[in-house]
DNA sequence: AGATAAACGAGACGGTACGTCACGTCTTAGG
DNA sequence: CCTAAGACGTGACGTACCGTCTCGTTTATCT
């Protein structure tokens, strides 16, 4: 007479509050002493939460960073159905994240942990492929079979020329991104994509 | 009109040794253990030197970062006449020091550095502007007067055009530049500002 | 009445290891290198304790050479009933700790460190009026109304005549006490107290 | 034919204003800071004077604080002839030395130094040998031989009894001396040595 | 008068120590 | 079982001093 144990995990649950405490914590540091001033310490002072807590659910402080950027970008939404706008859409949240606020310190951070941390790099690079990369390339291979523009570019390349100026001007430039930035980008690379 | 007496100033001078062994001290470091964890203590107990005699001559590590990968740069040679080669001759250096040995880690903890600390960036942009963008924008405007690309073009981009990859792969890939990078970019920009 | 919760700390105590090793070695410390070469960081080498814990639980390290001192003292014994004895008694534990071993040198640091420091000297002071003066002056009073010594003297004049020796001995003569000292001391005292 | 050397050395000779600059600031910092945080670094800035100029002419830090107390003593003088006042003359430089501004402090100073170290040890105890004890000596054996006292009397423990008082109220109370000392604790022995 | 040599101020140098902060691990108590 | 609190050993921070050294200047003696 087996019992099926059903497994549930005995005792408290991760505590949200205490999640969302420490990326916020997170935020404010990153804004305020960038990222190599980071420290555990005073994240956890200022979330008022322990060290053990921290430690017990990021394996980096680097991961913290990305995850604490990450969660902050708003929701991608559909404007509309002509092809600069259906680019335009996919960039939309990160260039939206930047100009919010101190968007732009911290998504230099987790830039900076990105490039620091192994772990927190491949995070990084992975959600960009899921959320950024892999739709453009979606986008732009069915425009291209509808003949909007020419079949015979790389792909990646034109990506690559889509995003490459977001990273370069958080970190190296620390300049802002200018208005209708993902419009712009999405127009010149049609244009210079024209049949 | 007699010469002010020109008033040489008492005492020891700057030990040159002492400047080269905290430089290579610091390359290496930055080849092992990447801009967050590199630390004074470290680089003061490897090359033998105080941690006051590093104190007394940077005001503050990016710099030294900076200055660390900058003295390490070959000089510019002048292979060619033609436009291609006059432009590749100049991204040269950077090609060559990103590939040589560990140059590519020493690249990235400087620009690392210069993305963190004001200071340190305000070093290396101006190292930028005087010894790669200026010459740049000078062999560009000439060639545009000879006709030999199109004159309505914006300069400053197209530097960004010549430049920008090296920063981007460095950094954020960190993959190595490919084989002829500089000739290579220099004609992609030619063809597309042909008149 | 209620009580009040007694509300105890959490986390883990203050290891008595620690607090042990701590002023073990800055009895070695004092012995072999005296009070002005005594250092935090020789001390935390010897120790095998952090510097962190040193100044969390000494305000500086002067008390901690006048608590290395006094917690090596022996116990104070009961050994006669004669006046003599009972005053040699009170003296006693100070004339073994600085004979015993490397005694000598742990006091004149710890004597140093509270003519040098006011926290350290307030702290001696206090251990010396609690421990060995105001018993002393106990015993003199009471020796006085039973008429063994005469009535009419100065109790702190006298207490000083009794320990005055130790210090100036053991701080600028650097000279060990004689065999004998406390009963010496009583004896010398009572005799020239003489009714 | 025999040549008398002579051999007077070449250069300027020892700077008198350096000395005493030195000497001066050692007191001022002797006073402010006290005999553990002196530093010669600090009394080279203080003084204008060069660290060079100081390991010169003094072998230990210590040594320097003996000879700043000592120069500051006033010159022994003649008031009486009658035994009292003979022996209180002789005690009364360093009475009123120590009364002196903040004479109180750098005679701490001198002795703290002369406890922590060998070389300012023996200093210290030389000159008060030669310009103390020595002379109270010969004043007591005189008066003995005219039987003013009694005979029979330990000298250097008289010459203790004289003395001890000023280094433990100094150095341990940090309590001023109180007015008439030194006549007072001349007729005091002088009254418990009488035949 | 010119050369020689000592003493000086200034201050750079390799070190050690200061007192503080952060790291990552741990122990305790409470929910 | 998760959490807050926080002590612990390790080690880096940026500053101050240690004692030694190297400069360039000034000054007194010797030739």
């Amino acid at each position: 007479m087996t019992k099926a144990p059903a497994k549930r995990r005995q005792g408290p649950r991760r505590s949200e509050d205490s999640r969302a405490a420490i990326l916020e914590a997170t935020r404010k540091e990153l804004v305020e002493n960038g990222w190599r001033k980071l420290s555990v310490d005073k994240i956890s002072r200022h979330a008022k939460a322990s060290k053990q807590t921290i430690y017990r659910w990021w394996p980096a402080i680097g991961t913290m960073c990305v995850e604490a950027a990450l969660t902050q970008l708003p929701p991608r939404s559909t404007h509309g159905r002509d092809p600069v706008e259906r680019i335009a859409d996919l960039l939309q949240p990160l260039e939206s994240a930047m100009k919010a606020g101190s968007g732009h310190a911290v998504f230099r951070g987790a830039l900076m942990a990105a490039c620091d941390d192994k772990e927190a790099g491949d995070a990084w690079r992975n959600w960009i492929k899921d959320n950024i990369r892999a739709p453009l390339r979606l986008v732009l291979a069915e425009i291209a079979t509808k003949k909007i523009i020419r079949r015979d570019f790389d792909l990646d390349e034109a990506v690559d020329t889509l995003t490459g100026p977001i990273w370069s001007r958080v970190l190296i430039f620390r300049a802002p991104l200018p208005d209708n930035f993902s419009s712009h980008q999405a127009s010149k690379l049609l244009k210079s994509l024209a049949p």
